[in-house]
DNA sequence: CTGGGGAGGGGGCCC
DNA sequence: GGGGCCCCCTCCCCA
């Protein structure tokens, strides 16, 4: 009944008959298919799809039934699950468990399973979900459901077989019958020895994760020969990615009897796809069927109501996810390649890509990934469990949409993170000084992408210890210069982590302030480029470019901030949260929000301690220290801290406003804000009612009201009593002002402006738009009492 | 109303 | 010239 192969036989083992108290015969195990199990004692499995494993494996050893293992309550469900014939390996004096052995021989096309764990969907899947023990459930070629074997009261045993990494050692092999995971054994199983598993090569191929055997091999002493190579010991993205607890693994082997944890050793399996990736985009199912890729979980932010909140902070994972400009960026178009040659040759024999590292055409990033054993020894361990779900089944996207995106999961250890060119470190030593993790890029994998935004990678980029999520945007953005903003949004699982990044504006995503942009080829066969992208001609003056606002008429003293500029006036906010999806239109202003959704406040007060996220906020608390009051109000002794609060102040003071109008109850502080009320706005007056609805009268004398409790209003009296304006200047004034409000969210631009006037002869120097009405522009200034009553 | 902190926006400086 | 970093200013919220 147990076959006649070698090794196992029928009358060899007492062992055998053991085994069979646990293992029955399959439904299908008619006369036939005993004799095809027979046959199979001898035959090479591994190559067998998911049909024929169903159809050829006869013998069916299931789980310990649950109600019949009372006696061991303490244990776990997943524990008491354990067939008879099977034991768990246990770390030394510990209950932690290390992996499954074979208590007796078992024959070879044995079944276990199925599978027991929670199943999630994409529309179930919480955000902070860990994802160590997920597999994929396929079903007509999509992704159907997860199982998730983390819970241990709530899956099998099956969660602790570890992951075989060698052909070798492999002797089960996990497939999908309907919608769950057996693992067969592909090899007699000697008493005592591991259940080392991987996934049949269909399923393998379904999941986008390599075959095991010689790909990997060869990867890894590919590693380790460009180590030896360079001297150098390269580090695997394990080792930035790893979190503190498990950073003691560095050099743990993750052999059976090493001293790992069993949270580390369980992790070990169900993440090593995560980090693997075969060549191959297309899957072809044995059953005939054509498994499409896998379809990516839902990147959008699912509802909140969906996506509860992580009871932890969220800076220990920064994740980033990039995508390129949905518009070309520069005249030269990106070519995308068959996806045959996405791969670089190199790669086609490492079957290891960095997880969302940047996709070049020529392919994706290659990395080690040392699940294996005592080979990567040099490696870490990869707390793969940092990769979020989400952005894993992302990179399970056909190459030609992995090149569109970029992931990178961080651990915020204190640790630098570097990205650099293997072995090459020469010019960056001050960089390299202090790091202790590398990515490690053999050269000749950036060699070939040095068409592809790789190329641009620095020789090293370092993020310090310190760095906050800020400084990991500058870093990836300068590994990806050329991506741009949108598209991509927080994967689950990373919550509200800085998630996305923007890549500069280009010219080209820049359409509402250079709509004339003109990216055809110059003479020269160059790109135009510089102050000659912008929609309209700069003047020259002293022979010098005057980079002139041709909205606002601001000048700046370079192109650069001009550009930067005109986005105020566009709108263009190029610069997006994909945590939270606002719009920026710097990205230093994306990077100092992206702390509000990390936690992150890098400044300290040296005085208490107390920590802020920007240094101006900062600024203002370290004056409660110091007992700086800059803000003094001029009607009273009082003085403030901040700008707001006397502006706030200033209202207590209404009883003292001398200017007031003869005609209504408006009064002001300044009497240049009565002229200007008086110069058609002041709603008695029949000329006022005549140009203007009510409506407007009183947004412009709502402006007037704000501009007169600002300080510009008394620097401007100040400088219209040095410059002797008559009363139609201040008037244009105000206009000039107020025009440039316009589309600004808030009024304080026109104190600003003022503000900005610094003397009278400034003053002479503005241009006056005589024609130009009074700013009626319908802008959010919120009112308020648009004149001030007389008491 | 005051006071403190959080957050966003504009712009200058410098690499 | 482009872009990153930083500063300053401002508003909003809340105790």
């Amino acid at each position: 009944m147990c076959g006649s192969s070698k090794g196992f036989t029928a009358s060899s083992s007492s062992q055998c008959a053991t085994a069979m108290l646990t293992t029955e015969r399959s439904p299908q195990s008619t006369g036939v298919a005993a004799a095809t199990m027979t046959e199979t004692q001898d035959v090479d499995m591994t190559l067998w799809s998911e049909a024929d494993f169903e159809e050829k494996c006869t013998y069916i050893v299931k789980d310990q039934p649950l109600e019949q293992a009372f006696e061991n309550h303490r244990r776990t469900r997943a524990e008491r699950s354990l067939p008879r014939n099977l034991a768990l390996k246990r770390r030394h004096s510990s209950t932690e468990v290390l992996g499954v052995t074979s208590k007796e021989l078992i024959p070879k096309g044995t079944r276990f399973g199925p599978l027991v764990g929670e199943s999630y969907t994409d529309e179930t899947l919480l955000t902070g979900a860990d994802r160590k023990y997920f597999w994929r459930i396929f079903s007509k070629g999509h992704l159907h459901h997860i199982l998730d074997g983390l819970n241990e009261e709530r899956s099998n045993w099956m969660r602790y077989v570890n992951p075989a990494c060698s052909v070798e050692e492999q002797n089960l092999v996990a497939c999908q019958s309907g919608l769950n995971i057996y693992f067969y054994t592909i090899k007699p199983l000697q008493p005592g020895q591991q259940l080392l598993v991987w996934y049949c090569p269909e399923f393998a191929q379904r999941c986008n994760y390599p075959p095991l055997g010689q790909l990997v091999i060869d990867h890894i002493e590919q590693s380790q020969a460009q180590e030896k190579k360079t001297g150098k010991r390269g580090h695997s993205v394990s080792e930035i990615l790893r979190d503190e607890p498990s950073r003691s693994l560095t050099t743990c082997p993750r052999r059976l009897d090493s001293p790992l944890s069993q949270s580390n050793l369980s992790a070990v399996f169900p993440l090593c796809p995560r980090v693997v990736y075969p060549i191959q985009t297309n899957s072809e199912s044995i059953h005939g069927q054509r498994y499409a890729p896998l379809p990516p979980l839902p990147s959008r932010s699912p509802p909140a109501a969906k996506r509860p909140a992580l009871s932890r902070p969220v800076p220990s994972i920064l994740h980033f996810s990039f995508q390129h400009s949905q518009s070309p960026v520069t005249a030269k178009p990106y070519e995308e390649p068959s996806v045959p040659d996405q791969v670089h040759s190199a790669l086609r024999h490492a079957p290891y890509y960095l997880p969302h590292y940047p996709l070049g055409p020529n392919g994706v990033l290659p990395h080690t990934y040392p699940f294996c054993s005592d080979r990567l020894k040099p490696h870490a361990t990869l707390s793969s469990h940092l990769l979020p779900f989400d952005g894993y089944a992302h990179l399970l996207h056909p190459l030609t949409n992995r090149h569109k995106d970029l992931t990178l999961a961080l651990s915020s250890t204190k640790q630098d993170l570097v990205l650099s060119p293997t072995g090459d470190h020469k010019d960056n030593k001050d960089l390299t000084s202090n790091r202790t993790n590398y990515l490690s890029i053999p050269s000749n994998y950036l060699r070939d992408f040095k068409h592809s935004a790789l190329s641009k990678i620095h020789s090293d980029l370092t993020i310090p210890a310190t760095s906050s999520a800020s400084s990991m945007v500058t870093l990836v953005r300068g590994v990806l210069p050329s991506l741009a903003p949108g598209g991509c949004s927080p994967p689950v699982g990373t919550a509200a982590s800085a998630d996305c990044l923007p890549s500069k504006p280009t010219s080209a995503s820049q359409g509402n302030t250079e709509v004339a942009v003109d990216l055809r080829k110059t003479k020269g066969g160059g790109q135009i480029i510089g102050y000659k992208t912008l929609s309209y001609p700069l003047t020259r003056q002293n022979g010098k470019i005057r980079y002139e606002c041709n909205v606002c008429k601001k000048v700046f003293g370079q192109l650069s901030n001009l550009k930067v500029h005109l986005r105020v006036h566009s709108g263009e906010r190029p610069f997006r949260c994909q945590t939270c999806n606002k719009n920026f239109t710097q990205l230093a202003h994306l990077q100092k929000h992206y702390l509000v959704h990390t936690g992150e406040k890098p400044h300290e007060c040296k005085v208490c301690h107390k920590r802020f996220s920007s240094t101006s906020n900062l600024k203002t608390h370290q004056r409660l220290h110091s007992g700086e009051r800059p803000y003094q109000c001029k009607l009273c002794p009082a003085r403030f801290t901040q700008f707001v609060h006397l502006k706030l102040h200033k209202r207590l003071h209404t009883g003292e406003r001398a200017h007031r109008c003869p005609q209504c109850p408006c009064a002001y502080f300044h009497s240049c804000s009565l002229q200007v009320h008086l110069q058609g706005f002041c709603p008695v007056s029949p000329l006022a009612s005549r140009t203007h609805t009510p409506e407007e009268l009183h947004r412009v004398n709502s402006e007037i009201q704000r501009f007169d409790m600002s300080e510009a209003a008394d620097q401007l009296e100040a400088m219209a009593a040095e410059a002797e304006m008559d009363n139609g200047n201040v008037t244009d004034l105000i206009q000039k002002m107020g025009t440039h409000t316009s589309g600004h969210q808030n009024d304080t631009r026109l104190e600003t402006e003022l503000s900005l006037c610094k003397s009278a002869k400034e003053f002479s120097g503005i241009q006056i738009h005589h024609g130009s009405p009074f700013p009626l522009h319908a802008t959010s200034i919120k009112l308020e009492s648009g004149c001030i009553s007389e008491p």
